[in-house]
DNA sequence: GAGGAATTCTATAGATCTATTGAATTTTTA
DNA sequence: TAAAAATTCAATAGATCTATAGAATTCCTC
């Protein structure tokens, strides 16, 4: 114990990297049994630790889950901005964001899995974060839609909300198949992707400006 | 009570009806809260009983959750066989499997919810059973494609196992936003995601076949 | 190696929650 | 309408689970 008690030392660097592995292990626990589903106990067995000794890094267990949370997107949000900000032409801005978002799905598909499935039992206010930083991923993605529009290399009939919310949804169905199989080649499923959003499935007499590019 | 105590008389027509009153309250209740989140009294009060009651419906609250998983996805799994197995070209099929996959989240919105999210706290028997009905589904939609190479609508290199699984994700993903926007028209979303998966985004100089049938 | 700081532990209060049991009530049947 | 059947109820055993408090231990620094 120390003067104020058993108050965690936030400013150490050990604390704040035993902290960080706590939350992987919440990530790995929630990620199986769900929040509710995880009890204390479970979380702290998994750090190596007692139950009761799980309260010196995290307020509650909502606060785990909100980190775990966070832990799980922040990633590939920033990712996302580089992407987005880069200069690059439509077609590799668009190869560039399934790649990372699949990636995503192989390095920290925990953490991910507990944002998508659990963020709704956080109080609203950290639910609000959480929000905003999808938001900003889905508008990026929709962003590069109007861009490949204006630059011509899209159709000006389609709607980037429905093509970005499209793209997520792929890249969650098909992240989910990329943790299970662990075999699979993340370029590889990249390449159909991309494949389908520019090309479709389609029979073609002629071939697209982005098959002569490649 | 009865001679047998107070077992629940399944033969009855009524009793049926109560119950299948009871799973979908009991759809409800989990897919706002979860599995683990709910409690037996949450699902009990929704159906206007009191917490001991809910057990002459279900033997357990994991029964409960069966129950509740098998209604949110017999129907259009169903529904994917009749498709598969019509007589009807390529784009029509799509066409139907799509409003088929999407109506189902506007109509059982909180069972399918309830399954995709929590089927896996079920018992293995359970699950598997469950799984086989998903496998059943993501076949047929993947025969679906082969047919479509077969008789030269699609490409022939394409890989029908991705094309399935992403017209699951993405009708998953707008199946969500579905819900939350009941003002959105399926046909509508139905409409561009066909567009997408047949002719892509890309910008192109001849119209393919798809555009000159319709 | 002594003293203080950091970390973990034990123990527990208090609040759940599931499933069971037999009684009470309502509904159906004769 | 009275008996029988079906449905619901109240009460509770027993097993959780979260969060707290203060003691015990380990780690670091001088």
């Amino acid at each position: 114990m120390n003067e104020f008690g058993n108050m965690p030392q936030a400013a150490t660097d050990k604390y704040q990297q035993q902290r960080a592995q706590a939350i992987r292990c919440a990530a790995a626990v929630f990620a199986e049994k769900g929040f509710h589903g995880a009890s204390t106990k479970d979380i702290a067995e998994r750090i190596g630790i007692k139950q009761g000794s799980l309260y010196y890094y995290f307020k509650s267990k909502e606060e785990a889950l909100g980190e775990v949370c966070l832990y799980g997107i922040e990633d590939y949000v920033h990712r996302m901005d580089g992407i987005a900000a880069s200069e690059q032409p439509f077609a590799a801005k668009l190869l560039a964001t399934v790649t990372s978002h699949l990636s995503s799905y192989r390095e920290r598909n925990e953490a991910l899995k507990v944002h998508n499935d659990e963020r709704l039992y956080l109080p609203e206010e950290k639910r609000q974060k959480l929000h905003k930083l999808g938001s900003r991923y889905r508008k990026s993605l929709q962003g590069i839609f109007q861009e490949g529009v204006a630059s011509g290399d899209l159709r000006d009939s389609i709607d980037c909300h429905f093509a970005a919310q499209a793209v997520i949804g792929i890249c969650n169905a098909w992240g989910d198949i990329i943790v299970r199989e662990p075999d699979l080649d993340i370029f590889d499923v990249t390449q159909k992707c991309v494949d389908l959003l520019l090309n479709g499935f389609c029979e073609r007499r002629k071939n697209t400006r982005q098959d002569r590019r490649a």
